[in-house]
DNA sequence: AATCTACATTATAACAATTCTAAACTGTTG
DNA sequence: CAACAGTTTAGAATTGTTATAATGTAGATT
């Protein structure tokens, strides 16, 4: 487990002081065994309700998208309903089921390498990222309301 | 240049009523050369100035989302801040050129088809889409936003 | 052709996610 | 510790989208 002065340290490093609302939100972001994926709400629940603290919901935005542009987190594109982010900042693809809106890594060994072969001129590619949307395989699924 | 009547046609043949509105909007959308990427307000624009023609906000949005049910047109994901659509409804893929916030058109033989070899049990893949995010290769210059 | 009705359109209200504002607060530097 | 730039904050504003409810209309039935 990773130590608050270690958030501290990192912080630093990042460029961004490490002020209370910054610290804790490394706590409850990093401060775990796996990574995750978390819209806003669900972050502002999280430091409500784990760390009994609370943070203006405003902080929260700008510190994760501080986060975010500093590489200590990740957007991952979904749907335009609100956006996602990752904790696990590596390339890697996931699995969206429609019907929980859950969001699912990909294990490295269930999608084959995707090959680009041809790129557009004077660029490089930056990231390969796929998306599979799934939902439920039921066909005659009861309308329950 | 396809003519009102097979709009109109079209429009029968998907089980939707061919109203004035969903018939002007089929012009705008696919009497042209090339598909194309757009958003709801991008769409009025081009009604409005293209077409002199008014049509309401909620019908542009409803008649796009019964295209899109239709399979008419094709949403598209690139990120959060709103809904994307595709007059290209094949399975394609995109770049994206975080540059210029360009959407391109993957070709069919710019990428191999992806191969998924393990899904979440119970669901059936909906959509499989990959977004390949390119940048200038001039040089190892950071975003600078 | 008049009538009927389910589907469409419309303006506007409501809504949810996000960003802006401007005042108060705080970490850091000297 | 003083000064200041960076940060937090509550609430307002903005944006994209969906819901509402009254009015209009396409297409079938008479």
């Amino acid at each position: 487990m990773v130590k608050n002065c270690n958030f501290i340290e990192k912080l630093r490093g990042l460029g961004l002081r490490p002020t209370k609302q910054r610290v804790k939100m490394c706590e409850v972001l990093f401060n775990r065994e796996k990574t995750f994926h978390f819209t806003i709400n669900d972050l502002v629940k999280m430091i409500s309700e784990e760390m009994n603290e609370k943070i203006s919901l405003a902080t929260v935005y700008n510190t994760v998208h501080a986060f975010e542009k500093k590489g200590y987190l990740k957007e991952i594109t979904i749907n335009s309903d609100k956006s996602y982010f990752d904790t696990n900042t590596s390339v890697h693809h996931h699995f969206y089921d429609e019907d929980t809106h859950e969001l699912i890594d990909c294990d490295e060994n269930d999608i084959d390498p995707v090959n680009i072969k041809k790129n557009i001129t004077g660029k490089k590619i930056n990231s390969v990222e796929v998306l599979v949307k799934v939902a439920s395989d039921n066909q005659n699924q009861k309308k329950l309301n």
